[in-house]
Order: structure tokens, then sequence, then C-alpha cells
DNA sequence: TAGGCGTCGATTGTCGACACTTTTGGCTTG
DNA sequence: CAAGCCAAAAGTGTCGACAATCGACGCCTA
């Protein structure tokens, strides 16, 4: 068969898949705080406010809920998730679990592109900490790290560590801003970026873990601090098949 | 509110969710090679085969899409996923990422109880190894992996193992015999316990590591001699958010 | 005879409906 | 006045239906 001269791939139009724009919008919410821990995600409302049925909005309350956003609760909806400060925990423990053999992978397989957009990166990311604004310094924090996860050349790794970020992110946004000094951020990467490049394992394993271990004590610091709040669900259901 | 005396969490039962159930299904069917990679799973059959709507059947197959066993093509339905040589090294990559920091964990925190329940799944592989019943054997193998990941006490790291091994089990299946001698699936596994007791990281992370990219290159090799195979679907579906 | 086109059947994507459960709000009662 | 109970309302779980789309078969054409 030879219909078109070639194969070229095409930029795939238009996902007509109702499913995934809602799971997109969803995600969103949740990530922006707008749907904050504990919220009840409501299919009628929902369908309702985007104007489609009921059917959509459940698919893609699944595929949230298996990746750890949601909580289903039998016969009384979805929830956002909620994270304990051990759920926090056990997330960056994966994290930087994954982080170090993405780290190192990078490092194996690092061309002079991937190389550059990392150090393009983190002069972004020294420039938005000038500027000061909170958000946008941890969204290029995240993008920074993905783009380590994104050079191990592992999609799969790509795929976890986003839904760990995901997870991440319910709390992140919560907390709001991580850093009393904003130059800080930009600091504590430059040495595993260096590490990177020179391509020593264990220098690249011990700068990721000081950084995401610092971030980790941080962040679950943090929450513990403001945990005291919770009316919500019920069980956890937990199983073992 | 306090309807109940405490909250005590019950055993849930009878899961009135039809979603799980199938999802169960499905999966057993996948993992039980029944339903090989590439495989279309027609809605409407599946729902009829079940005596239920279409409903529960389409979010079900939305927790196996997330989960990576199945596949959705937009408007052709869904499809076993199938894994090509290079999926599953980047499975196996993640694997040894995993059971690497599970191993180091579980020994970190080893009681008596889980290292008796260890040594106990370890003889209890010895004998299956005898009898040499393949299949019999793969599961007991597994569940070894599985209590390690468990004994780390990271709830999201053994839902991870989980995920993991079910995709690899797509192939596993598949393989059927992974071991000429069947003897040798014990002898591989007694080191990395012998070292988890021990309780030294580094011989830890070798053992695991030399047991794993062990079956790793196997599983390769063995994929790759029958790759030949494949009408399947159209085009991957990468998104870059 | 090989290749392209149109039509038909089958399947998906989405919807609205119905039964049952949970929740809420008010009312009764100690 | 607080606690418990009852009834109405809201929301979920599931179903069957309908339109749109895809794949396949057969026909026409060069």
């Amino acid at each position: 068969m030879r219909t078109m001269s070639q194969p070229v791939g095409l930029p795939v139009l238009a996902e007509s898949d109702l499913v995934r724009q809602v799971a997109r919008r969803l995600t969103d919410a949740i990530v922006q705080g707008r749907l904050p821990p504990g919220a009840k995600v409501a299919e009628a409302a929902v369908a309702r406010e985007l104007g489609i049925s009921r059917a959509p909005v459940r698919e893609a309350a699944r595929l949230l809920e298996s990746q750890g956003l949601l909580m289903a609760s039998p016969r009384r909806g979805f929830f956002v998730r909620e994270l304990s400060a051990r759920d926090v925990d056990e997330l960056y423990a994966l994290r930087l679990c994954v982080e170090r053999h993405a780290a190192v992978e990078a490092a194996r397989r690092l061309t002079p592109e991937t190389r550059a957009a990392l150090r393009r990166q983190l002069d972004l990311m020294r420039d938005l900490a000038r500027r000061d604004d909170p958000a946008t310094i941890v969204e290029a924090d995240y993008q920074f790290h993905r783009l380590i996860c994104e050079a191990a050349g592992n999609a799969r790794l790509l795929r976890l560590f986003d839904g760990l970020a995901s997870e991440l992110r319910i709390v992140i946004g919560l907390i709001g801003r991580l850093y009393d000094d904003p130059d800080e951020i930009a600091r504590t990467h430059e040495p595993v970026l260096a590490a990177i490049e020179a391509g020593h394992p264990e220098r690249i394993v011990a700068h990721v873990d000081h950084h995401i271990g610092v971030a980790r004590r941080e962040v679950v610091r943090l929450l513990e601090s403001l945990t005291p709040q919770g009316p919500p669900p019920r069980n956890e259901t937990s199983e073992t098949p």
C-alpha cells in the first residue's frame, strides 16, 4: 500500500475522547488546589458543569482513581485523595528511588542536547527565583526533575514520575511557598546537574539523595504541622489480593 | 455524626461494586494468558458473558488502562497491551530500581515474623521446584518478591510492585517455563534473602541486581526470539503534557 | 486481475432513566 | 435544649437505547 508518499508522523489531531478531557480538567483542578484534599467530586455536578452526561465523568474518575488522585468510596462517590504525612513520606521515598535511577541513567546517556536543556531549565529557575513567583518556580522545579527522568530514556519511568509528582502536587499546591530563600531552589539543583554532567554515579546518588531528602523532610514537617483537619471519608479500602 | 459506635474498618462485605469484580476478572484473564497480548477486549462481549451492562465494563477497562494492562484506542476499543522487548526491558529496569529499595528497607526493619515468612516462602519454592510445576513456581517466585516489598512497609511501593508484576506477567505467562533447572529458582533467591538477613545494604543491592539482572536478560532474550508477530493497533499515543 | 470505492454490519461513545442508598433537614421526644 | 428519628432530596450504580464511527465485504473500474 502506498496511499501517502510516506507515513510521516502527523500530529494526531483532536482526541475526540471526552474521558481524556474530563480527566485532564479534574487533574488540573486538583493540582491547582481548586479541589482540595477530601473534597467530594460529585459526578452529577461535574457532568452538569461540563454539559455532558455522567458516564464519561465516571470513567475519568476511574482513571484518576488508579492514579491515586481520587479515592472511590462505594455508594458515596469519589473524593480527592487526602494525604497524611505518612503518605507524603512514602511518596518521597519512591520519588527518591525513582529519581536516583533516573539521574544515573540520564548521566549515562547524556547527549549535548539534553544537557543543554537541563542547563537552560536551571537558568530559567534562577531567573524565576529573582522574580519571586512561587507557583511558577514550583512548576519550573517540577520540569527540571521531569527533564532528568525524560533523559533516562525509559517511558515507563517517566509515567511513574508523573504519577508521583501529581500526587505530591495535591499537597505541594496546598503548602504554597516551600522555600524561604527563593534563590535556594536554584542553588540546591546546581550540584545535582553538575554531578550528572560529571557522570560519577556515587556523586549523583549522593546529591539526589540530599536534594530530595531535604525537600522530603521539609514537606513532611510542614504537613505534620497542619495535619489537624479532616471530616472526610470513612475507611481505607486495603486489598491484599 | 456518630451513627456507628466507631468507624472501625469493617471487612467491607460483598463489594457491591461490579467494576472491581470485572477489573479483577479481566486482570486474571490477562495474566493467565487467556487474553493474549494484542487481543481485543470487546465491551459488549464481556458484558454479555458476565450478564451485566457495558458501563461497568468500560469503567473497569479504564482502571486497567491506567495500570498499563490495557490500551485504549479511540473508536476502536481496548486491547491487551503488547509488550515489546524494549517494554519488558524498561519494566525490569523499574523493577530493579524498586526492589533494590524494597530489599534494603526490608532489611532495615526486618522483624522475626517477616524473616520467618521469607524463609518459609523460600522453602516452599524449594519444595515446588522438586515437584516441578512451572505455573506454581512462578507464582511462588512472585510471592517471595512481593513479601520483600511488603516488608519494606511502604504501601505505595507495594502497589507499584504489583503493577509492574502484573504487566510483566502478561509476557511471563506467555513464555511459560523460565528455568531449565527448576532448582535454580530457589538457589538464586537464597543469596538475596541471606543478604537481607545479614543486613548489609551493599551486599543486598548487589545480590538483587544480580538476581533480577539475570531474569531480565533471560526474559528479554526469550522475548526477542519470538517477537516476529503483530497485526495489532495502529499507533502509540504519546502525550507530553 | 489488482486496486479503489461504497455499503452493511458491528462496535464504540454518549445519553437519559430508574432503583436503591446515603445524606440532610426538620420534627418529635426525653 | 439536645439527642434521636423520620421523611424528603440528592446522588450513585446500573441499565438499555441511539447516533456516530470503524472494519469488512463485495462491486466496480482500469
